[in-house]
DNA sequence: CTTGACTCCGTACCTAAGACCAGGGTTTAT
DNA sequence: ATAAACCCTGGTCTTAGGTACGGAGTCAAG
């Protein structure tokens, strides 16, 4: 009884039976053999990378990044810098994103200070500085 | 003359014609009147309208809270307070998920610290932290 | 041998927020 | 009058990461 079931490959690595096809779909996974009945025979090796997916998931990788740093994993040319590297350039996405994010919060912060939070709708500062007053001009760019 | 055309409004609004169309369909904005032609004729209040809706996007919130957002601003029964709440929530939404990717940016660096980016990849702690070595117990439910 | 659990494949569906296209009809400038 | 620019509907496509379904075949236990 060599080889694990994909429901058992599955189950060990928390995910669904249908993940597992998928990550194979997308190449993420290589295609196992077969028993003679078209099931899929894995190794339990096949575990460990599902975990290894899930893990670089959790860290903010996409399954396309996940793709390229499995693919250095199994290449032979590359060596650790690689992976470095790669690692190094998420962190600067990771904090651009952050950035972003706290420059939202400060924006909504202010606005939500300005609310007194009594009173009707009409001159609420959140509405109004949503609302806004810029007045575009006419942009018709068609011929008269 | 009275009216603008939808390419008029998604001009002055900075957006497309099949986002005007599309708001319209999830129900952002009212389905104005139209021509005999069927040409839909804007009331200029349209523009101000989707400015509301991209500057809310721009603060993070989703069409869907925009949607909500709007209903507040157009109901009557709604008071300034309940605009302060919807804000006030989307701050600490914004708050979890800076925490969240404060999380990941510390666990990434404290990868990339560790490993030295020289050598060959066998080795390479970030990868190896990738792989891990959690043993999961089996947990094939069928019967046996 | 039956039954229930499992597996196969392909395809469709989901969320979010639109973009784009085809095949028509309309408006307006010249 | 003609051509350019515009508008209509309705449908499909996109990205990401899966989930779900249907009909069929398979496996193991009682």
């Amino acid at each position: 009884m060599a080889g694990l079931t994909i429901g058992q490959v599955a189950h060990r690595s928390a995910v669904n039976v249908e993940t597992v096809r998928y990550y194979e779909r997308r190449g993420l996974i290589s295609a196992p053999p077969r028993r003679e009945s078209g099931y899929r025979q894995y190794d339990p090796q096949a575990v460990q990378r599902i975990q290894f997916i899930k893990r670089a998931q959790e860290l903010g990788f996409t399954l396309k990044e996940i793709g390229q740093l499995l693919a250095l994993a199994d290449g032979d040319g590359s060596g650790c810098g690689d992976v470095r590297d790669f690692a190094t350039k998420k962190v600067a996405d990771v904090e651009s994103k952050i950035r972003h994010l706290q420059n939202l919060k400060k924006v909504l912060t202010r606005l939500v200070r300005q609310c007194s939070g009594e009173g009707p709708l009409a001159g609420c500062p959140i509405i109004e500085s949503l609302a806004g007053d810029t007045e575009t001009e006419d942009g018709r760019r068609r011929k008269r």
